[in-house]
RNA sequence: GGUGAUGUAGCUCAGACGGUUAGAGCGGUGGAUUCAUAACCCACAGGUCGGCGGUUCGAUUCCGCCCAUCACCA
């Protein structure tokens, strides 16, 4: 029984390019796809370039075109980046669609007859000059906690609180530079926090198939917090769809990107002569499935589900949730090189090796997977080169200089592993149910019997002695029927490879719905050609090399403001799509990582009071993790300062030891006391905190400058 | 600070509804082999399954606390 299956990936934003952390998402919903297709299923693969918002409005002024112009010119470098990877969308749209927006006002106008749709005035800041209202992220002032300078609107990469834009000291548009003024407005909300949402979702997330049990605790929590409404409206001027009913006011995010599924599917459906309605109706039999990564599992698990239910859509029938990527074990990083986007590395590497590797990690569940490189390149070169294209190099020579190209009998008793192994169908639920690692450690379970079957078998051997053309026969054509299986399974993987592996054994294209058969006596094979090569390590060195940014400050650029849109295109989210807050706070997270700050003048630098100290006193502190209590001694003075130096100096050890520490700060009231002051110490990835300390003749007091 | 996840051989990861000697691949060492773009085959060495307690006849597997890492929230 065929299933009509609708598949989505997230959908990327038109602002920023694709990289290898965007494609464990696609690659992860193309094997998928292409399993289902092997299956007999009717799958369908759908997604979109999410197209609107003030980044790009303000991103496609700066160049001098129009968003159009802008989105236009992205979609083809994301579709380019996609086929170079084998991403086999049946539809790749835009949420710049009619079909969107049909959807959009369908969704909004059927919520609002719901009475789930709310006005509500807000105030915030607006830029008078460039007259438009400001994202957090377009604002930036002074940390009202710490008082950084050029923090953004909603927490300070300094100290790291969290605030209001409208808590800013001497805030500042970074758009215009202008001093920003508050101003109210009517936006639009849809009321998540309405009974009927909650107690539809938690119903919703109960069943175990909508989404993973690691997701349900997360979700649990949120729901148990209390959904909040959320603001599905933006002021002009605004790139988007105007609200039918709200002139002025624009649908955010929320209420038209991921309604760009639908639209993109829409598209589909006239193209192919498909009937929407039957996969969107509230009883569709179809299923419905959204890859996600973590970071928008509360928008596509909580909001999405409670917006279709109360539109009078069908919900999903699965919400499929992956990790984060990490590369050599941390985030991935400009300035080492590991953000690498994928027009880069197809550039340098071929896209199968990166499909093959990151199956080889995904199993189903949220966690975060990492590319480690020098894993990567050990995993491919042994796993597909030395086991899996070897079985083929090893055998076809005899096959095509021996016997004429043509197979002989199979024998029977060499396939009954493989043949248990098709019956069982382990590798195919494997597949089925996301953990691709536990098919390919199937996989290679099996491509190690066939090698092992060849090495007793010894046909090379075979070949050199009278008499047993027959048993060499039988011993290369086996491996050949054992090879084809192999890339039968490898084929959602490696779906190119698959194609030269059928090109070269003379077959149609692999199917799952095959009983399991050998290749025929008699079947006629073709010249066999190297179908992989290994991974050189200094191709991924010099990948590497050439995504190393330099991150040192341009000394002319970048002074206060008038940047505001090279940061927003700034966005180094570590995952596939926009989500406002979340993805901000990547990007700056990236930013924090970068190891240079910005020139500054003098007058800065003695600004900040630096001086000598004897440590008279170091205590622990109890209830304290981190911490230690110092006295310190500046010659006359004394003061008292918290130092999270207590994991590196045990307290007896510092006692009379002199250091640095700054003198100014201002004082800041911690849960075990007042600190006034800090003191200087070194740190990195590599280890830390160390102490500074000064050369002998220093004294207590002494200024340093 | 709160919540969640993770912590198993040098590396990347499996696994155990609690039970004889804890697994794989890579890497290492030794051997075998030469058909295969040195690939493959056999063998060996490597782990107090993060730490400390508890439940139990028995825990790496369950529970509690702690430590570390990561993420989310505030």
């Amino acid at each position: 029984m065929s299933r009509k299956i609708l598949v989505t990936s997230a959908l990327p934003y038109a602002n920023g390019s694709i990289h290898l952390g965007h494609l464990v998402e696609y690659i992860q919903t193309d094997i998928w796809v292409r399993f289902q297709k092997m299956r007999g299923n009717q799958c369908i693969y759908c997604c979109a370039d999410d197209t609107h918002g003030t980044p790009i409005m303000l991103r496609a002024e700066k160049e001098g075109i129009t968003p159009e112009q802008l989105i236009d010119r992205v979609w083809h470098e994301h579709k380019r980046d996609f086929d170079g990877f084998h991403v086999d969308f049946d539809n790749f749209y835009s949420t710049n669609s009619k079909e969107t927006q049909h959807y959009s006002d369908t969704i909004y106008t059927r919520l609002k007859e719901a009475g789930l749709i709310e006005i509500r005035s807000i105030e915030q800041y607006y830029d008078p000059v460039k007259e438009m209202f400001l994202p957090d992220r377009f604002i930036k002032g002074e940390c009202p906690k710490c008082h950084a300078k050029d923090q953004y609107g909603d927490n300070c990469e300094a100290c790291g609180a969290a605030y209001q834009p409208t808590d800013l000291i001497e805030p500042y548009s970074a758009v215009s530079g202008a001093k920003p003024v508050r101003k109210s407005s009517d936006h639009h909300f849809f009321r998540l926090s309405d009974p009927r949402c909650a107690d539809f979702l938690k119903q919703w997330i109960a069943d175990p198939a909508h989404v993973q049990s690691e997701a349900a605790n997360k979700l649990g929590e949120w729901l148990q917090a209390g959904l909040s409404d959320w603001d599905i409206s933006r002021d002009a001027p605004y790139f988007g769809f105007e609200i039918p009913d709200a002139p002025g006011k624009y649908y955010y995010v929320w209420l038209d990107a991921p309604i760009g599924y639908m639209g993109s599917f829409q598209n589909y459906c006239d193209k192919n002569g498909l009937d929407f309605d039957e996969y969107w109706k509230p009883d569709s039999e179809a299923e419905l499935y959204h890859f996600i990564g973590k970071d928008i599992l509360y928008f596509h698990a909580l909001f999405w589900p409670a917006e279709l239910a109360h539109a009078g859509f069908r919900t999903p029938t699965g919400v499929f949730c992956h990790g984060f990527l990490t590369v050599n074990g941390t985030k991935m990083s400009k300035s080492r090189g590991t953000f690498i986007t994928a027009e880069s590395y197809l550039n340098h590497l071929n896209p199968e090796w990166l499909r093959y590797y990151y199956a080889a990690k995904l199993n189903g569940s949220m966690e975060d997977i990492d590319l480690n490189l020098e894993d990567f390149a050990a995993r491919v070169n042994s796993d597909l080169v030395g086991k899996y294209v070897n079985i083929a190099s090893r055998c076809a020579g005899f096959i095509s200089k021996r016997f004429g190209g043509k197979l002989g009998a199979c024998n029977t008793t060499a396939t009954a592993e493989f043949v248990a192994a098709f019956s069982k169908g382990e590798i195919a639920q494997s597949y089925e149910d996301r953990d691709y690692g536990r098919a390919l450690r199937e996989i290679m379970r099996l491509a190690d019997v066939a090698n092992q079957y060849i090495a007793e078998k010894q046909p090379w051997a075979m070949a050199k002695q009278e008499g047993r053309e027959a048993e060499l026969h039988e011993v290369c054509s086996t491996a050949l029927t054992l090879f084809r299986d192999l890339t039968l399974y490898l084929k959602p993987v490696l779906p190119k490879l698959a194609e030269h592996v059928e090109a070269f054994l003379n077959i149609p294209p692999l199917t799952w719905t095959d009983a399991w058969t050998p290749l025929p006596a008699g079947h006629a094979i073709n010249e066999y050609q190297h179908l992989m090569t290994r991974i050189d390590p200094k191709k991924i060195e010099t990948m590497v090399e050439e995504n190393k940014q330099s991150l040192l400050p341009s000394p002319l650029g970048g002074g206060a403001g008038g940047e505001g849109a090279t940061v927003a295109q700034g966005t180094n989210a570590n995952h596939p799509a926009r989500h406002a807050e979340h993805q901000q706070n990547e990007a700056k997270a990236e930013a924090a990582a970068s190891p240079w700050e910005p020139f500054i003048a003098i007058d800065d630098f003695t600004k900040v009071d630096l001086r000598i100290v004897r440590i008279a006193n170091a205590e622990h502190v109890v209830g304290a993790d981190k911490l230690l209590k110092l006295t310190l001694d500046l010659g006359g003075e004394t003061r008292t300062v918290f130092a999270g130096i207590k994991a590196a100096y045990a307290p007896e050890t510092l006692i009379g030891r002199l250091t640095v520490m700054v003198a100014n700060l201002a004082p800041r009231k911690m849960k075990f006391g007042l600190s006034e002051g800090m003191v200087l110490a070194a740190s990195d990835e590599r280890g830390g905190p160390f102490l500074l300390s000064p050369d002998s003749g220093a004294q207590p007091g002494m200024r340093i400058k």
